[in-house]
DNA sequence: AAATTGAATTTTATTATTAAAAACAAAATT
DNA sequence: AATTTTGTTTTTAATAATAAAATTCAATTT
């Protein structure tokens, strides 16, 4: 067999549906409007049509597609359920690198990723290529793929990027109206910061999401599909290490609000010079942070 | 038939490289030392010595594999072609998108590009796949690819990462102690401009070499694998600007030319408040320049 | 003339197949 | 006996073949 034929069943269920809503007797709308309709070429819709008029559930002739009865369940094709999207991919790769903490110069095997992860094998192939791009895997002469990242120098460049990056979020962001939308947001998020300060006991597993909800408002001012890109690699590798590194958890993100806090009160104030200088030490604290697990990741 | 047998006939010729070095009677190497010779896995190797027995050019039995013959020119394999590498098939891509000005939107037709740049086409959707990380090109729901770049927007925001970026060189090239090769290279490129400004009117093409140089000299301080992969596509398409857009090409080359040597004595000078503004006042030119040749292209 | 369908063509996604690599086992040599 | 080398099998990856879907173009009907 070449290519699935999921994109048919699934249209051929829609045209059910359509049916459905009609009475019996009335005519079926012409196949370009289908096709409109169904988002999906007019080759699909004949090939439906035509199993629609072997099910006698219509009879077609040229353009006349009289609805003969209405469609149940039984004449619904069971649809094999589709394999996970790009960016499922994605989370599903970054979560086996860090959960099984894969170390540098791993060669990667497709053939079993490709069935671990339940995808076509070409489309892990063309992730990796992808990745590729960012220098966290590379392709061998010989053929296959071996995982070059997560070296502690891979996290340092990464921080580093993200320092320049962040940085240049905070000037931009400094230099918008008083009536921009940020300013709101930036004061939501200091109550948010306070609230999770004082219920730090109880609930510290939540700084993780209110981490990536700031550093992503800080980053939106930014208006730029190169930065928004990179912050995305980045956010997610930041990300599943507050995942898996439960090391000294909640005095690292008591300290880390302190940080914010410091970072977004700056800000509302207007003080560009104090601000760099928050944005810079928190930063700074987040490379190291990040550094020290991956040694201790190591070490374990 | 499946895979191409490119890599056994590469081997092949080398191992009979390898055998016009030897006297006739003697013995060839054990496989596992040919294999590591030839960079290939022992199975070609076996392969090869096959053939090589077959041609009676070796006597083979067990571990004796003796030489009858020195192998002539009639034996060696043709080889075809090897498609474009990677770099190669970036290269083509750029050209053809800048040649014919491909607009956005632009539906890219896998097959008739593959044949059209003599690459396999699924090398050719890696490819496309990892171009996607910046937004140059999207997959459709309905399959195939769309260019999604090259917009007056893409161009702008080129510009700007760009910025961001070598105002980060910048600051980081004048913290570096006096001792360091980046002067020299400067002092190099300083002179280099002023011999280009004086032939100027003969000499005007080669300006664009010279302004990759520079770029990537002061680009060259920052160590790191993001900023490196972006400032290749950077360059990419600056450079390949450069190369189509004639428009008023000596008077834009001049005044580059002046911007250059303002920012280099700036940088000797160690002057750091003047640098930034150099460099600032040349890279919003440049964005300037090319949007408005995106602009004239479009027009034309 | 416009809309719609029928048929042919082109293009893409996926599988089957073969080349190559890697792993394993047996034999020969030191 | 230990090491090296070869023979064989298993696994993996690259590519051509193929079926599905999209597109195009001509013919037909309204």
């Amino acid at each position: 067999m070449a290519r699935t034929d999921d994109r048919f069943r699934s249209a051929y269920n829609k045209l059910l549906d359509i049916c459905a809503t009609m009475d019996v007797g009335s005519q079926l709308p012409a196949e370009v409007v289908l096709a409109e309709q169904m988002e999906v070429s007019r080759t699909i819709v004949r090939t439906a049509l035509q199993k629609l008029d072997e099910e006698d559930l219509i009879d077609w002739e040229g353009r006349q597609k009289t609805l003969i009865k209405r469609p149940e369940q039984k004449h619904r094709l069971t649809q094999s359920e589709s394999a996970p999207s790009g960016e499922e991919l994605e989370k599903l790769f970054f979560e086996w690198i860090l959960r099984f903490d894969v170390p540098a110069g791993t060669s990667l095997n497709i053939a079993q990723l490709s069935r671990q992860f339940g995808v076509p094998a070409h489309s892990l192939q063309e992730f990796l290529s992808g990745l590729s791009r960012f220098g966290l895997v590379e392709r061998r002469a010989k053929g296959g793929w071996i995982l070059s990242g997560f070296t502690a120098e891979f996290a340092v460049e990464l921080s580093d990027f993200r320092l320049v990056l962040e940085m240049n979020a905070v000037r931009q962001l400094l230099s918008l109206p008083d009536d921009h939308d940020i300013w709101v947001k930036l004061k939501d998020l200091e109550r948010e910061h306070e609230d999770l300060k004082k219920d730090l006991k109880t609930r510290y597993h939540d700084f993780s999401t209110l981490d990536e909800k700031f550093h992503s408002t800080v980053n939106s001012v930014v208006k730029n599909r190169f930065v928004l890109e990179a912050q995305k690699l980045i956010s997610l590798i930041f990300h599943y290490h507050y995942m898996w590194d439960k090391h000294d958890e909640r005095e690292r993100n008591a300290a880390a609000i302190e940080e914010h806090l410091e970072w977004i009160r700056a800000m509302l104030a207007h003080d560009r010079l104090h601000s760099e200088e928050a944005a810079l030490k928190h930063l700074r604290r987040s490379k190291e942070t990040l550094l020290a697990s991956l040694k201790d990741h190591r070490r374990a």
